[in-house]
DNA sequence: ACGGTTAGGGACCGATAGGTCCATAATGGT
DNA sequence: ACCATTATGGACCTATCGGTCCCTAACCGT
């Protein structure tokens, strides 16, 4: 056979998920990647392909990485508390990272989804997921008494997804930890 | 004396507050600017001083207008209608402009505003610009009848503020006039 | 008409962008 | 032990980045 591979091909996109989730993708150079993910040129482009073809995988690992942990948190009974530690994660996220990264398909949805279907495509499929999610977790909320709101599960659900990008841009732009709580608050609040 | 400018400061500077309101900061190249601006290079470095500093102010141009118009169209009575009509004004853009530009404001609160300060305490100003705002119009809009909700005035619009970047981004990623007239109905009706 | 002064066009700069390529190193099968 | 095969490091490429500089053009007061 060959020479194998001396880098680990899920652990090198998870470093480059970081960079690309802190920096953007135009704020992110090949040089970040490649100190990042500890390759040289030939073994990223060998592997991935390009930095744009990185950038989606990258995102895809992103994206599949917090449906999975999403679903965890919202799977715990009762209703109300996971869909609470769903947003307090958020902000727990900034305190944890010591960085303001909010959320990479917030981001994306601003820097390239304008110019870019592909990723645009990513970004409502993702709103769709959130949506779907807690529409679910709010009428089981509901069924077993946790909310006491009796709109629509899917009309609540709208309306949190919408309050989503406004506590996801607060906390990269780097809203302080106080301002952050007091939107996430009152956005659970609706569900009262 | 000497020769005079051939150019209008404030028109460049308004064709570069479009580019970068469309692109972004890292996403526009000198080369883009001179040519929405209609100068040469010396010219914008005489007048503007480089990248960062024209970046700023067209950033300030930008804000100032919105501003303005915002004062104005929440100004008009009565409340309900004139938060409606700020509200409706952002899918009406999307339209106009048939760009996916959403809010210059929020655009950089992603882009820049992890890493530039002086981004940062701009955004902030903004948000906390559009709150006092439409605390001031809700509150006059219970007085006068026109919007139900009894609740603090200052909470509704803390609502209406969080839900304002789900809008722009929904704009910018090129969501549809209908995804977007339904998120804008929905946020509303918070008022009822 | 001319001269002092400022604006503007564009050549030029080093740095860095993303990307290609090749010589070499490291392997496992025979 | 050697060879076919593949991974790797790094030299190299062109294009473009933001920025500087200088020479000429255009003006106004005298």
């Amino acid at each position: 056979m060959a020479r194998p591979q001396e880098f680990n091909v899920s652990e090198a996109l998870h470093q480059a998920m970081e960079v690309f989730w802190q920096n953007g993708f135009e704020g992110t150079s090949l040089t970040d990647l490649l100190k990042a993910m500890g390759l040289s040129k030939s073994s990223l482009y060998a592997a991935f392909g390009g930095k744009h073809e990185l950038f989606l995988a990258a995102f895809d690992a992103y994206r599949e990485e917090r449906a999975r942990e999403m679903s965890r948190i919202l799977g715990h009974a009762p209703a109300r508390e996971a869909i609470e530690r769903f947003f307090r994660k958020i902000v727990a996220d900034v305190e944890h990272s010591g960085a303001a990264r909010g959320c990479m398909s917030i981001n994306q949805a601003v820097e390239m989804a304008p110019r870019d279907p592909e990723i645009r495509r990513r970004v409502f499929q993702d709103l769709a997921l959130i949506e779907e999610a807690l529409t679910r977790t709010i009428a089981r909320g509901q069924a077993e008494g946790s909310i006491k709101n009796p709109d629509e599960a899917s009309k609540l659900a709208r309306l949190l997804v919408l309050g989503f990008p406004g506590l996801q841009v607060m906390a990269r732009a780097g809203g302080g930890r106080e301002r952050l709580n007091d939107a996430l608050n009152l956005l659970l609040s609706t569900l009262d």
